[in-house]
RNA sequence: GUGAUGUUAGCUCAACUGGUUAGAGCAUCAGGUUGUGGACCUGAAGGUUGCCGGUUCAAGUCCGGUACAUCACCCCA
């Protein structure tokens, strides 16, 4: 027989418990926050028809899409962003769901892209989206949401580009997305692009000289307006008129959110797209909503080093002296359990004690809980915090004040 | 889909222009102390040098292919 060898797919990931406490961590954190904002959560299968999601994402996303038959023999897809499943959603049960639907969305993607740097083959979307109004209010509402998101995650420092799609009014989408890379081109690149795509020097220059000039239209100012009252912190707001984000499906509000400090892009964007969700009904339905960039979010809290000393799970370890007086150790277990304190026995009553205490010292584990022949006459038990060296006998009954 | 670079023990790396039996640190396990972790000491285990083929008396080393990884383009979160 061959020997298997253990690997993860191109692209994919595992987490082991370290990075997996960061992530559920951010998790925790943002549904708390969107759920604050009255966002409900909602979960799509991994698994759609291929017709649902085909045609959707442009000659791109068609490439980078995972499609095969599944053992019924139905063509299947395997979800590619959050949003069109959300319109299929909104158009199925549209009895149940009454408009406007303010939802959260928190699942993997999958998409056959090659990996580099921050991209994967499977990742986690954040998204929150308000469904079926056009109101200003909604908008204010998403970005107020996202803001007070990441500052919950200790992002503090971050800065808010906004910019809406009138800016670019009557030109061609891939005019737009050569000049979205402005920041990271600079000018001249910008210029080249556009001649490349056809256009001449000086009509290129004034194009983007005229953009760069753009003023924040009525929306914008509105919503710079609103949206002072709902944030206690002054934020940077700023117009960013060269803002495009590189989708040509927005139909107003566009922004970014970028942390200082942390210039590897934005962790989170959005905007206004009134023309998208209502792709399966005969209707158009007006829909407003952004997406945290959730690894990206990751990597800046770790730089920042924004994580919580203590993202523990076992607080406790009860070590166990000899099978006569595992039973004890069982007892205390149990006490601490009930009292809601993480606890872990070491599963090997003939192990050392060097050993279990080396376990828990590895597992970062704060207290450490010893039972031995000493402590069982008296009826107490021994209880060691890991970080002073400390420990004293107590009574059972006196031990949970010591960990909590 | 395109391009650049890389792949040697679980991890990080070494091995002069091709030349005996591919080394080290960390991690693991056992012991140094049979009721006390982090340090230290001793020892053990761990490899078909990513895989397939070619050149050569001889390949970890050179050549071709392929898989994977990293980075970039495209695109995007």
């Amino acid at each position: 027989m061959n020997k298997i060898i253990p690997r993860t797919l191109k692209g994919f990931r595992d987490f082991l418990p370290a990075e997996a406490r960061k992530r559920q961590y951010v998790i925790d954190t943002l549904r708390k926050v969107f759920e604050s904002y009255g966002f409900e959560p909602l979960e799509t299968p991994a698994l759609e028809y291929e017709e649902i999601l085909a045609g959707k994402y442009g000659e791109e996303g068609e490439r980078l899409m995972y499609k095969f038959e599944d053992k019924g023999r139905r063509k299947v897809a395997l979800r590619y962003d959050q949003t069109v499943p959300l319109a299929r959603v909104v158009a199925q049960y549209q009895n149940r769901l009454p408009l406007p639907f303010k939802r959260y969305q928190i699942q993997n993607v999958w998409r056959g892209e090659n990996p580099q740097a921050g991209r994967f083959r499977e990742f986690i979307q954040c998204d929150i989206d308000t469904v079926g109004t056009s109101s200003l209010l909604a908008d204010v509402e998403i970005i107020a949401c996202a803001l007070d998101s990441l500052y919950k995650l200790g992002l503090k420092r971050i800065k808010l580009l906004i910019n809406d799609r009138s800016t670019f009014e009557g030109i061609d989408n891939a005019i737009i997305s050569s000049i979205d890379k402005y920041k990271k081109v600079g000018k001249e690149g910008v210029l080249r692009e556009l001649t490349q795509k056809g256009m001449k020097q000086d009509e290129a220059e004034t194009l983007l000289n005229k953009i760069l000039l753009t003023k924040p239209n009525a929306r914008i100012t509105k919503i710079f307006d609103l949206i002072r009252p709902l944030l206690k912190t002054s934020l940077p707001i700023e117009f960013d008129p060269i803002l495009a984000r590189g989708l040509d499906y927005y139909t107003g509000l566009i922004f970014e959110i970028e942390i200082e400090g942390y210039d590897v892009g934005s962790v989170c964007g959005g905007g206004r797209y009134d023309n998208l969700i209502g792709m399966f009904g005969d209707k158009q339905i007006a829909a407003v909503g952004c997406s945290f960039g959730f690894d990206r979010v990751i990597e800046a809290m770790t730089d920042l080093n924004l994580f919580p000393d203590e993202l523990l799970t076992t607080k406790v370890l009860v070590t166990v002296f000899s099978e006569e007086l595992l039973e004890r150790s069982l007892e205390v277990i149990s006490n601490l359990r009930k009292k809601e304190i993480n606890t872990e026995v070491y599963p090997d009553a003939d192990a050392k004690m060097d050993k279990q205490l080396k376990y828990a010292d590895q597992k970062n584990i704060p207290y450490v809980v010893l039972i031995g022949p000493k402590e069982a006459e008296s009826d107490s038990a021994t209880i060691k915090n890991m970080k002073t060296g400390e420990q004293k006998t107590v009574k059972i009954e006196d031990m949970v004040k010591i960990v909590k």
